[in-house]
DNA sequence: TGGTAATAGTTGAAAATGTAACTAACAACC
DNA sequence: GGTTGTTAGTTACATTTTCAACTATTACCA
């Protein structure tokens, strides 16, 4: 198992994100999903909701970069635990607009704080002018 | 739908990561997915096999970071396009050593080019000094 | 006004993934 | 040498995701 290829791998920015969103991911992912068994999907709804306060589902489609399916599925699940309320718009009812429950928003709160938590320490892996030149290059690379 | 919290997903890691590394998958992607009807887990076997000549399931999935029935599904599927051969190893018939085709290597030598360019694009929206701390910081957050 | 097009969101079936249990081969220890 | 434990890899089943088709509502425009 020795390279030959002049190509590497590693030098493959999709690849590269990919694996450390993975791999960044993952503890998180422990937090959101034994806690509170959720999903990835779910626990993006409900920060952007709680960042925002009012969105319809076409918002959180634009601003998650989430297909409609997927954030129609994650508003049901939201919605059965209670975490958010639906409330069809006046002007034109095919909107709806969604917004955190206060039991929503308490789950948001505790989850928000082990996020930063995380945050911190994957943060340790990194000097403080890589963070900020990494926040800027992936904002860069989130621009489709 | 104005924001609110203090607190600002764009700064969270995982969430900046995943996005980006969402997004500069997408043209990749279609091309992979369009070109041979492939998925992600089996371009990323081909490419290590490509780059490593020689390797066991085992060693993809610690190399890629894959879970074992991943890789096993995506070295069936490109089995049956004839893209990689099995041989068991003689002296541990648990092994089984993975190698490309002739027509695999063409594939990849195909998809490889079409990896460099999504490159070339990518890199285009970063300076040279954000690309080369954005590599080092991604390679510190894949290390688990 | 009426008919066509567009939009927000949902649903069902198919595809992909995750989890755990499984087989087969080897190792280790008594 | 036989029992127990490990390891590589596969399979079965449940959960998620994707894709396309669908409903309901509003917009456009002749």
């Amino acid at each position: 198992m020795t390279q030959k290829d002049d190509f590497d791998l590693r030098e493959f920015l999709p690849y590269l994100l990919n694996q450390a969103a993975e791999i960044s991911s993952q503890s998180f992912q422990r937090t959101y999903k034994g806690r509170y068994g959720m999903l990835r999907t779910e626990w993006r709804v409900l920060f952007h909701l709680a960042i925002y306060e009012r969105m319809t589902a076409k918002d959180i489609c634009e601003k998650a970069i989430m297909h409609k399916t997927k954030v129609s599925r994650a508003v049901q699940r939201l919605e059965q635990r209670r975490y958010l309320q639906r409330k069809p718009d006046e002007k034109d009812r095919r909107h709806e607009w969604l917004t955190l429950t206060s039991q929503g928003r308490a789950v948001y709160e505790d989850l928000r704080a082990h996020a930063q938590q995380h945050d911190q320490v994957l943060m340790q892996k990194l000097s403080t002018e890589e963070i900020t030149v990494l926040r800027r290059a992936l904002n860069a690379l989130s621009q489709p």
